[in-house]
RNA sequence: GCCCCCAUCGUCUAGCGGCCGAGGAUUUCGCCCUUUCAAGGCGGCGACACGGGUUCGAAUCCCGUUGGGGGCACCA
């Protein structure tokens, strides 16, 4: 295991000279909670791909995992993907030539591969049990040395086989890696050599029959026909393994590319404690999917020196794996905010409207839809998310108990500018926003008073707070009779 | 401990030897617009981690240091 030969390129991305129509790519992750934004890029830059070349994208469900993957995870994530308008020509739900797309109902096929690597000679049983191989690896950490299998069963005797099957031992079958140096061609990073030394043998198959992750993966992506692995960085290790099981099967490799993490502001590895992380949190929490996948496509990517706001048909039509950024990206809320604001005022109203009944009603607002909708024109480009609306339409479906702010204000000394605001709006023919803009106006004019002045009590008074949707077309969305009861209540609460 | 990756404004990034006295976006600050708040417009602050090379010339290439991150499982 020592001997170091020459590097090998194993994996030049020959298989991925596979260009337009051919190319394969896909998504394949652990079904143990929610769509992380992680792994949602990862997703959407492999859809990317393989629509950029009018190929095929491939939903994996890889949960040979089977104490941590559930159905309900699967579950969410296939939502979450919908919902973000990843859609994959082969998968769960939509089927394909190369199903079983869950790797646990297929884990025959795993088998007759390890069988057919023991027989070859490349793969061997390892009686070592879990315990033991625990208690080596601290040894050998507290030794300074690198953990790692030390390859002790491989070359076990037909007698101390028997010795140990009769010992009632199971077995898990590992790789026999070929003892040289591995280099491996990204897409992203270039040729990276990993050393022998540090490429130990590793379980394949678990003493329960259920295949590990580096076997899955790597067959399945063989069986598949993949072109092209996006996927991780944390991964990266992963692949010279993999390369091996490939040349193993006699299988030309795929073309990686390895995306580098998305942190948090602390540098350190995005978690729930940073608070959202889950694609389905950004839906609850009033994100437009179109923002969080022009967001996430330029984390670690760029179009051009300029260029920001990219839809779904331009990004596909943009998109360049190798030009993709090689160092972690700290992801920025506020920014994705910003975004968001930017698509929520480019959406139509009907849509934003019919969007706002869920946050709405989770606020505990009972909502006119008709309401919502002639309000959204006002309201939609005053938010960064949906989550906002409640707060800025309430005082069109409940009666208001001013706020700290607009008690302050009311409490003040401005009963005379409420009582002429009253009589100016009474007479009032038409209750539309430019009546109520002149009858105001005039009023400010004949008190003498500035803009601020005149219309902030009012303000108060109608919608219970000094910040609110412009306060004219408020009031014509309010109607009449409750405008001036409004302003009538706080006359006289006044005295 | 060992292996691997990475390093441009606070953040996301453009830059792939001279066009860079470093461009865009976000954040922040100021001004304008303005019925509050937004939105929008204009402007300001703000970066090539450090040290050596290579070169006529380096943010761009090489080496080292430092600093981040990932991995070293019968997890994926």
């Amino acid at each position: 295991m020592t001997e170091t030969g020459a590097p090998q390129v194993v994996a030049d991305g020959s298989a991925a000279a596979a260009a337009g129509s051919d190319v394969r790519c896909r998504f394949a992750p652990s079904p143990t909670g929610y769509l992380h934004v992680g792994n949602a890029r990862t997703a959407l830059f492999s859809w990317l791909l393989a629509r950029r070349n009018g190929g095929t994208f491939v939903l994996r469900v890889e949960d040979t995992d089977r104490a941590r993957s559930t159905d309900e995870a699967i579950e969410i994530l296939i939502h979450s993907l919908r919902w973000l308008g990843i859609d994959w020509d082969e998968g769960p739900e939509v089927g394909g030539p190369f199903g079983p797309y869950r790797q646990t109902e297929g884990l025959d096929h795993f088998r007759e591969v390890t069988d057919r690597f023991l027989e070859a000679g490349t793969a061997y049983r390892c009686y070592c049990t879990p315990e033991e191989l625990e208690d080596r690896r601290r040894a050998a950490l507290k030794r300074g040395e690198t953990p790692g299998y030390d390859g002790r069963c491989r070359t076990l005797g037909d007698k101390e086989r028997a010795a140990f099957e009769a010992e009632g031992r199971s077995f898990a079958v590992r790789f026999a890696m070929p003892g040289n140096d591995i280099a491996v061609h990204d897409l992203i990073r270039g040729e990276t050599t990993f050393p022998a030394a540090d490429l130990k043998d590793f379980v394949i198959m678990r003493s329960n029959g259920v295949p590990t992750y580096l076997l899955a993966a790597a067959v399945d992506d063989v069986r598949m026909k993949m072109t092209h692995v996006i996927r991780g960085e944390d991964l990266m290790p992963s692949t010279p393994r993999q390369l091996e099981i490939m040349k193993a099967l006699g299988a030309p490799p795929p073309a990686y590319a390895h995306l580098p993490l998305i942190v948090g502001p602390n540098r350190q590895p995005l978690s729930k404690r940073f608070g959202a992380v889950a694609v389905e949190h950004f839906r609850e929490t009033g994100f437009l999917p179109e923002a969080l996948v022009n967001y996430l496509a330029l984390l670690g990517w760029s179009f051009d020196e300029k260029t920001t706001f990219l839809d779904r048909a331009q990004l596909i039509g943009a998109f360049d794996v190798s030009h993709v950024s090689r160092n972690p990206a700290v992801f920025d809320l506020q920014k994705l905010e910003w975004m968001n604001g930017h698509y929520i005022r480019e959406s139509d109203d009907e849509r934003l409207a019919g969007l706002a009944g869920e946050f709405l009603s989770a606020a505990g607002i009972d909502a006119d839809p008709q309401l919502v909708l002639r309000a959204m024109p006002i309201v939609k480009e005053r938010i960064h998310t949906l989550a906002e609306l409640p707060g800025m339409l309430r005082f069109l479906f409940e009666d208001v108990t001013p706020d700290e702010k607009a008690a302050a204000m009311l409490a003040g000394d401005h009963v005379a500018t409420l009582r002429a605001a009253l009589s100016a709006l009474e007479p009032l023919p038409d209750w539309t926003a430019d009546a109520i803009h002149q009858a105001l106006g005039g009023l400010k004019e004949s008190l003498g008073l500035s803009s601020k002045q005149a219309f902030q009590p009012v303000r108060a008074a109608v919608t219970g707070t000094l910040v609110s949707p412009p306060l004219y077309e408020s009031m014509e969305l309010l109607g009449r009779e409750r405008s001036l009861s409004r302003i009538r209540a706080a006359v006289d609460a006044a005295g």
